[in-house]
DNA sequence: ATTTATTATTTAGGATTCCTAATTGTTGAT
DNA sequence: ATCAACAATTAGGAATCCTAAATAATAAAT
C-alpha cells in the first residue's frame, strides 16, 4: 500500500471512479435503449418519485440547470416515455411517467442494477455501514452547501435517530411509527419531508457520536 | 423509512446519486478554472499516476472512447497544461503533466477535496468501513466485466489479505513489505500491478469471508 | 522480404449534454 | 394596474460522447 493518503481522501477516490465509471456504463446502455445517460437519470427520478415532479425540481435533481432539463424531457415527451401536465400553476410544468416509461424505468436500470448486484457482494454489516457512511457524506455536502438538498433520512422530519435502546433498531421513524437500524436508512425516500435546522442539528449530533454497532 | 427496498439497491441508489451530484459540482467548477470535468479527471489521473500515461490508457481510466479523450487532451495541450511525449512504439503517445498541469491538478481538486472533507465526517472505523466496501464493489463490477481494470489492492499482485495475526493490521503488501489493515487499502495505487486469476480468486476468498474488525 | 493483420491515434460527422443570456408567460405585491 | 419575481423555453455556442473510417507503425505470416 504504497500510498499514505488520508482515508478520507482515498474514499473520495473511489466514489469519483465509481461515479466515472457509471457514466461510462451508462452511455454504453444508453445506445442500446435508444436512451441517453440523463434521461435515463430523469426517468429513475420520475420512478423513484411515484408521482409528478416540476421541471425545476427534475433539474435540481440532476444538478443541470433547467434549460437542459427542458430538453431531455422534452425528448422523453416525444419518445412516448413521459408526459407533460398541468403543475398547481398555469406556469408550471410537471412531468410524469407514461406506461412505458415506467416500463423503461425499470429496464433502463440495467446500470443501477450492476451496481446494485456488486453491492450485494457484501456482508449484511458491511451493506448497512455503507450505508450509514453514504448517509453521512451525502449529508456533509448538503450541509456545506455544495449539493441541493437530498431526501436522506438524515434530514427528514420524520428521523428520530437512536429513539430506542434496541442495538438492532435505534431509530425511529415518525412517519410510519416504526424502529429501524441503519440498514434501514433512505438515501432518495418519496415521503421525505425537510427537518427543521434546528431539528437537523439535534439529529446529527445524536448520529453523529455513536459508533456502529 | 417507507421504501422497503434491499440495502444493496439503496447503496446503489447512493453512489448513484453521488455520482450525478458530483457531475453537477464539476461542471460548476468547470467554468471558473477554464477546464472542463473530463479534462479535470485526465490531470487526476496524470497526477495519480505519477508518471507519463499513454492516450488509450487515459480514455480505458475514464471510461471514454479513444476519439474523446484524444480532443479532451488536445484542449489540455492547447492550455499549456500537458504535453504530448512519444511513448515507445513510434505509434503510441504518452501525455505527461506540465509544471501549469501539476498545479491545476491540485487546485482543480475543489470538488475532489470537497468530497474529502465530508468524508471526514465519518470516524475511523466508519472510514475504514467504506474504502472496504467501496474496494469490493469496485472489484466486483471488475469481475463482471461491467468495467475495466482498476488498480485496487484487491486486485493486486503484491496484496496478501489477513496474512497476519494482527486484528489492526491484517493485511500485506509485498511491494513496500508491510502489515496494514482495511483503512490502508488502495483503491488507485500508482504501484499496482495485475494479480493473476488464480491469485484473485485466493484473495477474494481469503477477503471476503472475514469480518470487519 | 514482402504481405497481411493488429494496434494506436486521429479525422470526420452527428447526436446529446451542458452552459449563460435573453424571451415569454404567470403570479404576487404594491 | 404595474412591477418584480418566478417557471419554463428559446437561442447560441462549447464540450462530451459516440461510431466509422483514415493514417501510421508494429507484429506476424508467408
Amino acid at each position: 500500500m504504497p500510498n499514505q493518503d488520508h482515508l478520507s481522501s482515498r474514499i473520495a477516490t473511489g466514489l469519483s471512479r465509481i461515479a466515472v465509471v457509471l457514466r461510462g456504463l451508462a452511455w454504453k446502455g444508453a445506445t442500446e435503449q435508444s436512451i441517453t445517460p440523463t434521461q435515463a437519470e430523469i426517468l429513475q427520478q420520475l420512478a423513484d418519485a411515484r408521482m409528478p415532479l416540476r421541471l425545476g425540481e427534475v433539474a435540481k435533481r440532476l444538478a443541470i440547470s433547467a434549460p437542459t432539463a427542458s430538453d431531455a424531457v422534452s425528448s422523453l415527451v416525444s419518445k412516448g416515455l413521459a408526459s407533460k401536465v398541468q403543475g398547481e400553476d398555469k406556469r408550471s410544468l410537471a412531468i410524469k411517467l407514461t406506461a412505458a416509461g415506467r416500463d423503461m424505468a425499470r429496464r433502463a436500470g440495467d446500470w443501477p442494477e450492476l451496481l446494485s448486484q456488486a453491492a450485494e457482494s457484501l456482508t449484511p454489516d458491511e451493506q448497512a455501514a455503507m450505508l450509514r457512511g453514504l448517509s453521512k457524506i451525502i449529508a456533509r455536502l448538503q450541509d456545506e452547501g455544495a449539493i441541493s438538498a437530498q431526501r436522506l433520512c438524515l434530514t427528514c422530519q420524520h428521523f428520530q435517530p437512536f429513539a430506542h435502546k434496541d442495538r438492532e433498531k435505534p431509530h425511529h421513524c415518525t412517519l410510519i411509527d416504526r424502529a429501524y437500524g441503519d440498514g434501514g436508512l433512505q438515501i432518495n425516500c418519496a415521503e421525505h419531508s425537510p427537518a427543521s435546522e434546528a431539528q437537523r442539528l439535534v439529529n446529527k449530533l445524536a448520529f453523529h457520536g455513536r459508533q456502529f454497532t
